[in-house]
Formats: structure tokens, sequence, C-alpha cells
DNA sequence: GTCGTACACCGTACGACGTACACTGTACTA
DNA sequence: TAGTACAGTGTACGTCGTACGGTGTACGAC
């Protein structure tokens, strides 16, 4: 066993990068990013706060980090389906991923270089496109489309101070509609009504918008 | 002349709320959110810091408010048009604007109340769908797939450091490449490579986007 | 003219933040 | 045994948001 491998072991029971980026994302999940500072890190890791600076560089560095560690997370697109099913997979599980870390959607705007998982999924991404039948320039229309819906669809979906069906109705009920004069906003008052009357599920919101993208984009495609 | 509006006239040479989050907004423009402290702010008015704190109660108010001045720059749909032309100004006005406030878009996901401008654009794109033939569920839906195209395509475009076709080529040519060994990554590239033999200009992406989103949506209308 | 009140505005201070810098202790090599 | 490398830290600085308790000025009432 070499030194350097010793060391390995030894820092396992010690930090890492690894484990101050995880439990960063930890942290952020539970608490917001705002929530998240590099005492507070430190402290979740029982190191003083100064002890991070050996595993990244700065706090940026540090959202970078927690941001391929969300993209690791991101299912590949299978390559032994068709690739409606494969991209499918793909933007359910991205929407999954980013449900589940909303502060990571708010924080890409800022960070510009993306990280190896980042580049490792879009790669699988492409591959799967081109392998499809799509050209390069409509690989790429597609990529931009799939990941604008996907992106956009997480943004909203964070925004709204609620999960299942149930709590929109209350909220509609007991905040939304109190807000909206009928006169001035007829067609929401509508809207709510309808959709509370109807027992409107947002949930299958995002699957609905998703197949309508990967219809639109069928005809793109050169079929082999 | 009332007490109270000579008090208004009075407060045009000093501070009013108006004057407060304009000048926030043109901060965040300028030197991004994380520039925008409140004493950064209220020097730039020329006044103390704590004097902000008469105009919004903290900075998360002060933030909401920034966000609702970018929603009132959106165009609404125009009324005396085509469904899918209104939807296009529409959107492409929301595409501009969020360009030219790109810190706004990382801001919505923490920020769940929405404003009177947010409401009222709402309520006109609403409005425009409904009289377009769409039901009430179906304007949902077409309500959540424009958003999430368009807040989608505006986060990435801001995470994107380049913004013209010219500065793309440099950047894939010094940055990207040399960081993408070919073996690893054979299908970007490809890409890389084809798009900028081919002179790709970005620009164009958010409208063929758009376009074939909305024919997407466009069988889902009861036409009249 | 005087006074009470309301309001616009601000100085100071506190705790938390990111992090520069200089320092420890420990494990290894020579 | 001395020297070196590195993991980890304590202290301190400047900045942040903002609670609190002011000050000055304009006003209507008397």
């Amino acid at each position: 066993m070499s030194a350097k491998e010793q060391r390995q072991v030894a820092s396992d029971a010690g930090l890492n990068k690894q484990r101050v980026v995880i439990e960063a994302v930890r942290i952020a999940d539970r608490e917001g990013v705002d929530g998240l500072s590099m005492r507070r890190l430190a402290s979740a890791l029982g190191a003083g706060a100064m002890s991070i600076y050996h595993y990244v560089a700065n706090k940026d560095q540090l959202l970078d980090a927690m941001i391929d560690i969300v993209f690791a997370e991101i299912e590949l697109p299978p390559a032994d389906i068709d690739w409606q099913s494969a991209m499918r997979r793909e933007a359910v599980s991205a929407q999954q991923v980013l449900a589940r870390h909303p502060w990571a959607i708010g924080l890409m705007e800022s960070r510009t270089t993306p990280g190896p998982a980042n580049l490792r999924h879009r790669e699988a991404v492409t591959a799967c496109l081109r392998r499809a039948g799509f050209s390069v320039l409509m690989a790429t229309h597609a990529n931009w489309m799939l990941n604008s819906y996907v992106y956009g669809y997480a943004l909203q979906a964070a925004s709204l101070p609620f999960g299942t069906a149930d709590e929109l109705a209350d909220m509609t009920e007991d905040v939304y509609l109190p807000q909206l004069p009928p006169d001035e906003f007829p067609y929401l008052n509508e809207s709510a009504a309808a959709l509370l009357a109807d027992g409107y599920d947002p949930t299958e919101e995002f699957a609905f918008g998703l197949d309508l993208v990967l219809a639109a984009l069928e005809p793109l495609r050169a079929s082999e």
C-alpha cells in the first residue's frame, strides 16, 4: 500500500471533498441555500470553519460542486430503447431530482462552467438523439427544447408552495381566490373555480407537456 | 391640494418605493444580485442605509418588488390578433426581458407569492387562451408549457457566458473543446465541430422551439 | 405663536457571514 | 533525529441584514 493510498484510507475517517459537498447538499435540501453557510457546514461535519477550505477553494466552487452532484443523480437516457422512451425516462428523472433539490435550479443561472457530471450527461443525451436519426443541428434544437421544458417546469414547480392536489385546493380557496377580485381577474377566477371543482392534480402536468414536446420533435428526425 | 397630495409632491424630491425598487433593479442588472446590498442601494440613492426600510419591510420584500417590476416589463398578449401570434409576441417579450434581467430567473424559485404585475399578466394570458377556444384545463396545460419553455430557455441562456455567434465560436474553440477528450465525448465533439463549421447562431434557437410549442398546442384548441 | 403629532430619515450596534493569514499537530521520509 | 508535507484550526477583518432608538421638519389645532 503506497503512502498515498494509506493517506486515502486515513482520510476516510476525516474529511474529504465528497463528504463536504454531500453534506452541503443535505443542508441545502433541508434548509434552503440561504441556510448553507461555511460555518454551518463545518459544524455539521464536526470540523472548524476553515477546514472546508482544504477541499474547496471558496464558496462559489462549493456551489459548483453541489450542482454537479445534482447532475450526477439524473438518470442517463437508456441506450436500448426508442428515443422517445429514453428521453422521457431522462426528463422524468431530471424533474424528480430537481424537485428534490429545488435550490439547484436557481443556482444554475449564476454558474457558467459545467462540471464533469453535467458534461457526461450532455454527451449521453446528444448520443441518444443522434443515434435516433437527428442531425447535429436538430439534436441541438431538441436538446435546447427538452432542457428548457424540464428546467422551466422545475422552476415553476419550485415556486409553488404546495405539493399535492389537496394542498393546492386548500391554498386556492384560502389564499389565492381572496386576492383575486372577480371583476379584475375574471379568467383566473373561472380557472380556479373550474379546476377546484374537477379536483385538478398538478402532478400529471409534467408528463402532459413532456409528451407534447417529444411528439413535436419526432418529425425533425430523419427516420433511418 | 390636500396635505396628503402635498406630501406626495414633496416626496418626489425624496425617496419613495418606486425609486427604491427601480434603483435596486438597476444595480442588479449591472452588478448581479450578489452586488445588491441595502447599503449599496441606499448610497446609490444618496440616502442612509436604514432609510430603505421605510419603503420595504426587509430585503426579501425588496426582491419580491423587483421581480414584479420585471413582470411589468413583459408585453401582454395583444387581444386583436390570432392566439399564436399573440402568445408569440408575449413569449418573445418575456425572453427579452429575462435576458435583460438574468438575476430575476434565479430569484423566482425562492419567491412564492406572485405580485400584482404577475397576476395581471397571468390573467391576460389566460384570457387570450380561453378566447382562442382552449378549455379551462387545456389553457392551464398551455400556460404551464409556455411558461416552462420561456423560463427554461432563459435559465439556459443566462448560464451561457456569451451573447453572439462569434463569441460562441471563440468560446467553443478556446474553452470548451480543449476540455472534451474526443474518446470520452465523441458526440459533443462532433456537435461542436459541425456547429462551428456552419456558423451556428444561438439567437434563432428561441424562436425555433417556441414555434414548435405553439404548433403542438394548436390541436388542443376547440376551434370555434 | 405655541404645541402635539406624524412622518421621513438616519447613527449605532449586534450577530452572522466569507475568508486571509498565521499557526498547530501529526505522519511520513531521509 | 531532523526535515517536510499536509490536515485542520483560531483569530481577525470587512461586509452583510436589520433592531432599536433617536432627530429634524411639516402640519393642523388652539
